[in-house]
DNA sequence: TTAAAACCTACGGGTTCCCGTAAGGGTTTG
DNA sequence: CAAACCCTTACGGGAACCCGTAGGTTTTAA
């Protein structure tokens, strides 16, 4: 079905996992295994610039930090390096990651192949995936499929996203006004992010600013 | 070296990797698996009564809730409840969780044989905490070791994640203090939540608790 | 064109947070 | 035994946040 894959994920033990079933149930010829985006970035180039290129990736998003410099610093920015470049190798992204924005953008924009989550079932849905995309199909777990709905209730604009960034990073009010005020963004008085900022917690049901935030994080929109 | 090995991993992905390295390099005779900590004591209750115990047990700590009812909530619920029925089977822990608080006590406490941090070479250290255990040693991945030093830098207990947690759901101070008095937690007063609050600012350099927050977050303490 | 709607800005009062000071109780140390 | 120390609790003043009101500008629609 596949006859050269590339499985990118910083953990052994998950690598491993994904290896043999790939292997196992699959039937793949090779597979080739990385612990590191930018070595992935660079085997992908690698191996189409010696005619044997890949034809599918398999990767992680979160990667963790070690003695190495890392440019690419997850799944996320390997994608879109990829698609970037022009490199158009399916893509099924492996993770723990829920978040309906992350995801969106992967296969709305990133246009990858398969989103297959993580978890107790992590290696069958990933199977499925495979299955999929060789009858030319895209892929999404199971679990995510209930979320999708929910996405649209509410479009944050850049405005939005730029507040709360500002918050998490610790600036009051005042502070953010100054700010967008010599950035020449529009609106900038205190009353208007207040404002905003009021709209933002009705809209996430935040008693506060505390709350729109944390929530803001678990959502990634920051 | 082991007869008979239960393998406790939510994850059929790492379940798959850990059996497969236990299998190859180890040479274990047989490998049970299970995804629930509930059904793996059972098993261990049930394989000692047919007198074909297990002589090595490997779980997980933090196992996603699904359908199922879970008593035992996580790998130290099970490890609690083995050492309080005087089961003293060998256990190994295989976890990404790299607190010293909740290591210490598994170790110190629970008299676990070895600790292994999930990661890049998390498989490698499994290995060689395996035959350190052969061998009636203790073991503890090498990470953690050189962690000693920032143990005494800051250590976050329970009553900390606590105040995180319920700033991040909106709770103003003196709404936690209240509810820290009903819970009949100390310290529960306003002013030394206050206080906390201001150490924590400090620690994680946090111009004010929405940042505090956010960047707890961003570690994954809460 | 004009009225309605939506938006930006400004102001004020009540609440919460922030930060310093300090009293009281318990333990450790000399 | 008292002094020194640590921790919890309490209080107060200034800053920031929260929320409603209101006036001025721009956009939309009849």
């Amino acid at each position: 079905m596949f006859k050269k894959i590339l499985v990118v994920e910083d953990f052994d033990s998950i690598g491993l996992g994904i290896s043999a079933v790939v292997q196992n149930k699959i039937g793949a010829g090779e597979i080739v295994t990385s612990q590191y985006c930018d070595e992935a970035y660079l085997k992908i180039k690698r191996a189409k610039q010696d005619k044997a290129p890949f034809d599918l990736l398999i990767t992680d998003l979160s990667f963790e930090k070690d003695y190495r410099e890392a440019k690419l610093k997850g799944g996320k920015e390997l994608v879109e390096k990829l698609r970037e470049q022009g490199i158009s190798i399916p893509i099924v992204v492996y993770s723990i990651e829920d978040r309906r924005a992350v995801i969106n953008e992967l296969m709305e924009i990133q246009k990858i192949e398969a989103y297959v989550l993580k978890g107790r079932n992590g290696l069958k849905n990933l199977e499925q995936a495979l299955l999929a995309i060789a009858n030319g199909d895209t892929f999404l777990s199971p679990e995510l499929k209930n979320s999708v709905e929910k996405k649209n209730l509410f479009e944050l604009e850049d405005y939005d996203i730029s507040l709360l960034s500002n918050l998490a990073k610790g600036y009051s009010q005042s502070e953010i006004a100054q700010d967008f005020k010599s950035q020449g963004m529009s609106p900038s008085s205190l009353s208007s992010i207040e404002k905003r900022i009021n709209r933002l917690k009705e809209e996430f049901e935040a008693k506060n600013a505390i709350q729109l935030v944390a929530t803001a994080k678990d959502l990634g929109l920051i």
